[in-house]
Order: C-alpha cells, then sequence, then structure tokens
RNA sequence: GCCGAGGUGGCAGAAUGGUUAAUGCGACGGACUGCAGAUCCGUUUCCUGGGGGUUCGAUUCCCUCCCUCGGCUCCA
C-alpha cells in the first residue's frame, strides 16, 4: 500500500499514516453549525476533506466518512429567536442548504451526518460514566466537566490552564467550580428544546456530541479527525477530555488533521465579522470547479486570503487553461467514440501521460500538497495544449491514455468534472446556425455583421475562437 | 500576556542543506487573425521579514527580534 504522509497536529509533525485496522479508515470531520448560511470558508474545509477520502480510496483504503451537524446550540438558538422559528427547523433548513450546495461542490465522500439531537441517549450515557469517574459533576441543573481531573487537558493546542484568560470572551458562568470547567449538559430554559435527564431537562453541550457520535459509530478510538484549525481549542481538547475521560483509552484519535482558515483582506471569514460570502452565491457566479480549484491552490494548512473581483477572476483563468485540452480530447471521444481510428501517440507524450499518474499519486500522498499535484497537471496541459491540433490525428485508445491524468484528477480532485448543460439542447442547434451565418459574412468581408454575431453570442455566455476557417464554441464568462 | 500558524517576485502561492527558487494570474513582445478580451510561443536575469549562529554552502537547521493571522470556552 502507497505511502501516505499526515501532518497531525497532536504531535506537530508529519507522520506516516496508519490506520487502526487496515483497510478500514474511520474518518470523523466536525461539521456545520447550520444557524445560517454557509459560505465559501467553510467549504474550503469541506472540499479539503472530500479529497483526503477520495484520495485514501483510491490508495486501496475503505473509508467511513462522518461529518456531524450540531444542529442545536446557543447560536441556533439564538437566531431562531430573532427571527420566530423553531431552532430546530431553523437547523435542519440550513443543513439541507448545505447538503445542496455540498452536492453542487462535488462533495460526495461523506457516508454520514448525524445530528446532534439524534444521540441524546448516547450524551447521556457518556454523562453518567464521566460523573461515576469523577470527571464531571452536576450543578444547579447542568452538568460539567471538571478540567482539573484530566491532567492532559491542553495536549494538543499546547494551552496550559492556567495561562487561560477566563471570561476573555463569554462571562464566566458562577455554577462552575473553576472558570475553566466546561458544560457538557446545559439546564433547560423555558421555551427551548430540551430532553429529560437525571440531572433535570436540559440540551447537550457542544463538545460532547461529537464525542458520542464517534464513541458509538467509531469506539473508543479511531483514524482521522479533522477539522478547521479554529477548533483545535477548545473543542478538540474538550473533545479528548470528555472521550478519554469516558472510555480509559487513549488516544482517542490518532491523527488530527487541522484546515487552515480563509481569510478575505487578512481576516478570518466569519459570520460574526459579517465579511462572508455565502457559498451558494459563489457557486452561481463561479461554478463548483472554480472554487475546488481555489482552494487546491494553497497547501490546506496555510491561511488563504480571499479577494473579492480576484480570486475567484484569477483561479477561473487557470482553471480555464488547466481544463483546455482536457475539454478537447474528452470532445473528440464524445463525438466520434472510443474506437475512432486515427495513429498511435508518438513516444513523449505516452511516456509523460504514463508516468505522470504515479508522480500525481506520490506527490498527493505527501500530506495531500494539492498545489504540486496542480502544478504537475499544468505541465501536462502546456505540453497537449502546445500541440492541440495533434489531437484530432490519434485514436480513440491513445486518446484515452492522454486523458488518464485528467481522469486520476477528477476521480482524486473531483476537477474536470464537465457540467452536463453544455452542447446539447437548444444552443447545439441554434449556434451552429449563427456561426454559419457570420462565416459567409466573413467570407463576403462584411466583418460587422459578423462581429454583430459574436457580440450577440458573447451577450449570451457564448465565446468564439477562430481556427483558420474552423470556429470553435464555448460557454464562459466574458472578461 | 499565553498557545498555535504564517511572512517568498507586480499579485496568488509551492518547494528544497547545493546548477537558472515551481506553478498560476497579470504585464510585455511575437505568431495566428479582417480584427479580437479567444488560442499558441517567448520574456518577465535585480523575490525567501530584520539580525546573529551552525555549515564548504542556508530560503531550508538553531537562536533572537519585528510584523500578520487564528485561538484563549460561539466558530470550518
Amino acid at each position: 500500500m502507497r505511502r501516505v504522509r499526515v501532518y497531525d497536529s497532536m504531535a506537530r509533525e508529519v507522520r506516516d499514516f496508519a490506520p487502526i485496522a487496515p483497510p478500514r479508515v474511520g474518518l470523523f470531520v466536525c461539521g456545520l453549525t447550520p444557524y445560517d448560511e454557509a459560505h465559501i470558508g467553510h467549504a474550503r474545509t469541506f472540499v479539503f476533506f472530500d479529497i483526503v477520502a477520495r484520495a485514501l480510496t483510491r490508495w486501496g483504503y475503505r473509508v467511513f466518512s462522518v461529518q456531524n451537524v450540531t444542529n442545536l446550540d446557543d447560536k441556533v438558538i439564538e437566531r431562531a429567536a430573532e427571527i420566530g422559528a423553531d431552532p430546530l427547523e431553523l437547523a435542519e433548513r440550513h443543513f439541507l442548504e448545505w447538503a445542496a450546495s455540498a452536492e453542487r461542490l462535488g462533495i460526495r465522500t461523506v457516508n454520514y451526518y448525524p445530528h446532534a439531537t439524534d444521540y441524546i441517549p448516547e450524551i447521556l450515557t457518556q454523562i453518567r460514566s464521566l460523573i461515576d469517574r469523577g470527571f464531571a459533576y452536576a450543578s444547579e441543573g447542568s452538568v460539567y466537566y471538571e478540567i482539573a481531573k484530566f491532567p492532559r487537558y491542553g495536549e494538543l493546542s499546547g494551552q496550559r490552564t492556567e495561562a487561560l484568560r477566563p471570561g476573555a470572551r463569554i462571562e464566566v458562568d458562577p455554577a462552575k467550580r473553576a472558570p475553566e470547567d466546561f458544560v457538557i449538559w446545559k439546564a433547560a430554559t423555558p421555551g427551548e428544546p430540551s430532553w429529560e435527564s437525571p440531572w433535570g431537562p436540559g440540551r447537550p453541550g457542544w463538545h460532547i456530541e461529537d464525542t458520542a457520535i464517534t464513541l458509538r459509530l467509531f469506539g473508543p478510538r479511531y483514524d482521522l479527525h479533522g477539522g478547521g484549525l479554529d477548533l483545535i481549542f477548545p473543542h478538540h481538547e474538550s473533545e479528548i477530555a470528555l472521550a478519554e475521560g469516558a472510555t480509559w483509552e487513549s488516544p482517542l484519535v490518532n491523527y488530527w488533521m487541522h484546515g487552515g482558515m480563509l481569510t478575505m483582506r487578512g481576516e478570518k471569514m466569519s459570520k460574526s465579522l459579517g465579511n462572508v460570502y455565502a457559498l451558494s452565491a459563489a457557486l452561481d457566479e463561479f461554478g463548483p470547479m472554480v472554487l475546488r480549484f481555489f482552494y487546491m491552490n494553497a497547501h490546506y494548512r496555510s491561511p488563504l486570503d480571499f479577494a473579492r473581483g480576484q480570486s475567484f477572476e484569477e483561479a477561473r483563468e487557470a482553471y480555464a487553461t488547466l481544463a483546455k485540452p482536457a475539454d478537447r480530447i474528452a470532445e473528440i471521444l464524445e463525438r466520434d467514440g472510443p474506437e475512432r481510428p486515427g495513429v498511435d501517440l508518438p513516444d513523449d507524450l505516452a511516456n509523460e501521460a504514463e508516468g505522470l499518474i504515479d508522480r500525481l499519486d506520490t506527490t498527493l500522498a505527501d500530506d495531500f500538497n494539492t498545489r504540486e499535484t496542480i502544478a504537475l497537471l499544468f505541465g501536462f496541459s502546456r505540453l497537449l495544449s502546445s500541440r492541440l491540433a495533434e489531437l484530432e490525428s490519434f485514436h480513440g485508445a491513445a486518446l484515452e491514455e492522454l486523458r488518464a491524468p485528467y481522469a486520476w484528477a477528477e476521480s482524486v480532485l473531483g476537477l474536470f468534472v464537465r457540467t452536463p448543460v453544455g452542447r446539447t439542447g437548444a444552443w447545439a442547434t441554434i449556434v451552429p446556425v449563427a456561426l454559419a451565418a457570420r462565416s459567409r459574412a466573413r467570407a463576403r468581408g462584411d466583418f460587422a455583421e459578423a462581429d454583430r454575431i459574436r457580440d450577440a453570442l458573447a451577450a449570451a455566455g457564448i465565446l468564439l475562437e477562430d481556427h483558420g476557417s474552423e470556429t470553435r464554441w464555448s460557454f464562459g464568462t466574458p472578461k
């Protein structure tokens, strides 16, 4: 099995990946709190873990991927109250919106989206064992985790509890024994969703839903846990304390993977800062390929800055260049079928295409270096672009060989997925008629008429490209 | 203050103890074209935050300082 290297936030270094029970891999990714629309920052993280799952699958692992949905917490309740909606219905609506966007983005590796409120019995069981073992205590109808009882608290984030600033951003709860203790069962407030428990009616705290879910689905230990860098503390730190306190097994997770933040003009994109760009709007404007390409353009752990009016536009140009030969090959094969006659590949192209696949795998297996992977693909695309006219001369199997690196990228990176709305339907008949009229106009020297036709098509989003007597057309966005 | 991640050309953004530091965008020049924001070719040799140290050699390893971002119990 291929050597895969993964940066582990706990070890703070790149380690060889070795699952607990190969070829099975358990992957848990912290999902959304769907109190509002998902934005392009969220999507960065989830596209990345989609690639992780796709790549591990390609390399022979059987990935079970789970992404939780925090469908009830303070934010959800707060927002629901603002707009007079039911909290759980509000959360479900935004979750379904996210699921639709994820589908458009080509995120199809998540096997299950467990919702926090579907795991109340597991949560209560875990709270009970934490109290029994002395890690948690009930106070004023709530239950708190006592951090002082878990000496390894802080290991993941490097935080020492005595160095924390209690109350830096939220008020200290007087029911706690120590300010750093965190709530795992929150006493019900009238009007909020609540469940009966031995400690009175209430609802789960934030961190415990994940450990209740993973304990149920993966057991006390599993392979990969992912999420944004902003979740390391307190969320993931607390998960370790909860799970290892409840099960007495360690480590909960073998590899902690954290994705860098998407920033907007240097600041983290977040709803609370109000600098968000909604995912669905970005998808409408640029389409899934441009977004995926943009995310892959940086290492997943680096901060990635987004500049409106620039970043996606640049990504669109770059992706168009990259995809050009892939599109031409696909068009020829779609037009003539895989049995089309032609000549063999010249040795240089054949060797390049064949050797590339292994280099792509090797590069990506080095801590998911998507940017280097993309650079390799650019080299290949540039080679093919400079010999675009030659493509028409190759037979079907030869073209399939040239398509192989793009097929690799389609299955692993989710790029080069051609939108089905294309040359079929009404455009397929109308555009050739318009092009024929334009050719006649050009032939008789009536360039004003020819340009009118070109402009009219451009206004409809159809771009023309003259190559001698032949004119190709495509859907594109005029500058 | 503490913890963490970063600082690379006009811009975005990789990599490596060692010939010209990827790749893309942009720009410029050329080809093609009736023209073209479309396509191709070429150029973009003066880019690794400051200062020390280790080394034959540092962008890479070590120390220190400066700056940016994230976290410090809402967060992808």
